[in-house]
RNA sequence: GUGAGCGUAGCUCAAUUGGCAGAGCACCAGGUUGUGGCCCUGGGGGUCGCGGGUUCGAGCCCCGUCGCUCACCCCA
């Protein structure tokens, strides 16, 4: 028995119908926003994401499906879509113009990790990025279209946490600060921080051990080391959410994963979710693109975690594009006519579903009832004789004798107005 | 990479002290010459994750192994 790869899930009948649902709500909202879509490849020259996430972060150190190719070339399956979908914008010169570019994405990304509630090796993401100025309101407008979209699905409750980590001008001051506060506090910190400490200091504010706290809170946070720049667009940021009346907290303790964020830092929590409670998150990475040797433009973005999403939706029965119309030929000498009518209906815009099963009757209107169809089509030798058929309405039980012509099938199950 | 919990029918789970592997749901058939849901009757289904060991006898005890889940770590 050959099984799944840890870590990875088939999406069946029955669940496919929650994620149709959520990209579709996505692709509405987006066009609203005016962002239009981009495909990247799953994987990348490796050195892609190394340039781009940064050779120490875990992503990089630890989690990445790389692999060489039979050209001994090094390839990467995508950890995550925003250094793809810049070096895309580089590779294709959509970077051209001098206004502001909106993209965005869905679909599976990779990292080697043990699976968990929300987790996975294979796992799906929506994002967008909006390349161009950095305008502090392009950050609102950003945060404003993930709120609006969370309320539309109906996800509830969620917590917005924002935070600025300064720039490559004001953060390395403030690492040091940083750095040396820690040292101060290292014997009454946790074996991880004491790790964290030499290997990526800003990771010590995210330690969730009890003991750790009242040592942390005393640590210096970013936002007081924020350079005039820095801290005029977080004070916009700021006050455009409240102008919008988008509820936030500012958590300094926020910190994210990937090197290249700069300025702005955001994420949406909610305890709908296991452990793992991050709905999305992203933030402002200015820089990004002229690392990967195109212009210096400036970029804000997130991603949003399919999986984590469909965890808080609201337990409802999804949309599913179920057949309108059940055929039941009774017997093999029926069945020519079956193929040829569920054609014809086929050609008139009508969800046919046709069993090809020598199946009594009993069994068929079964499954009819099963799919939750609403009409089945009823017909033996001596109703196709009289050139007539049965429509039975599977809500209310109720049988006609219908002519057997798709006109009079499809007034019969779409009403007499609809055609 | 670390830790804990769990692996018995398609699904959810029982099985006393070690003594003939069960139930509910699902599925199939019949009760109805050609009519679903509700009800009744019957039926098909099992490498008890896998491999060793102990024992007259192992789903149960022991060792190993694989898998799943959750958590740590980290992140979406």
């Amino acid at each position: 028995m050959i099984h799944r790869i840890k870590g990875t899930q088939d999406l069946l009948p029955g669940e496919i119908e929650k994620w149709q649902y959520l990209e579709q709500k996505a692709r509405d909202i987006f066009a609203r926003y005016g962002y239009m879509e981009i495909r990247t490849p799953i994987f990348e020259e490796t050195e892609l994401f190394v340039r781009s996430i940064g050779q120490e972060t875990d992503i990089v150190q630890k989690e990445m499906y790389t692999f060489a190719d039979k050209s001994k070339k090094s390839l990467t399956l995508r950890p995550e879509g925003t250094a793809p979908v810049v070096r895309a914008c580089i590779e294709n010169n959509l970077l051209a113009g001098s206004g502001t570019l909106k993209l965005f994405y869905m679909g599976p990304m990779f990292r080697y990790e043990r699976p968990q509630k929300g987790r996975y090796r294979q796992f799906y993401q929506i994002g967008a990025e909006v390349l161009g100025p950095d305008n502090p309101l392009i950050d609102v407008e950003v945060m404003e279209m993930l709120v609006r979209f969370l309320e539309e699905l109906e996800i509830h409750p969620y917590q917005l946490h924002i935070n600025s980590i300064g720039c490559p001008g004001c953060r390395p001051k403030y690492l040091k600060v940083l750095r040396a506060e820690i040292t101060h506090a290292l014997p009454q910190l946790c074996a991880d921080c004491n790790r964290r400490a030499s290997t990526n200091p800003l990771r010590v504010l995210d330690c969730k051990v009890e003991t750790d706290q009242a040592h942390i809170n005393a640590l210096p946070a970013s936002l007081d080391y924020l350079c005039e720049d820095c801290r005029t667009h977080f004070a916009v940021v700021q006050r455009f959410l409240n102008n919008r009346d988008i509820h936030y907290s500012v958590n300094s303790r926020l910190v994210r994963g990937l090197d290249y964020y700069e300025k702005t830092t955001f994420e949406i929590t909610s305890d709908l979710l296991g452990a793992q409670n991050a709905l999305l998150g992203g933030g402002r990475y200015n820089g990004l693109s002229e690392s990967l040797g195109g212009p210096a433009i400036s970029g804000f973005g997130f991603a949003l975690g399919e999986e984590r999403f469909i965890l808080a939706l609201p337990k409802e029965d999804y949309f599913w594009m179920r057949p309108e119309v059940y055929l039941a030929p009774l017997g093999p000498a029926c069945f020519d006519f079956a193929v040829t009518l569920a054609s014809q209906l086929r050609r008139n815009e009508i969800r046919a579903f046709l069993e090809f099963g020598d199946k009594s009757l009993k069994s068929q209107l079964r499954h009819a009832d099963k799919l939750r169809i609403p009409f089945a089509l009823i017909f033996g030798t001596e109703e196709l004789h009289r050139k007539e058929i049965q429509c039975k309405n599977m809500r209310d039980g109720t049988q006609v004798t219908i002519r057997a012509e798709v006109s009079e099938i499809i007034r019969a199950i779409r009403g007499d107005t609809a055609r």
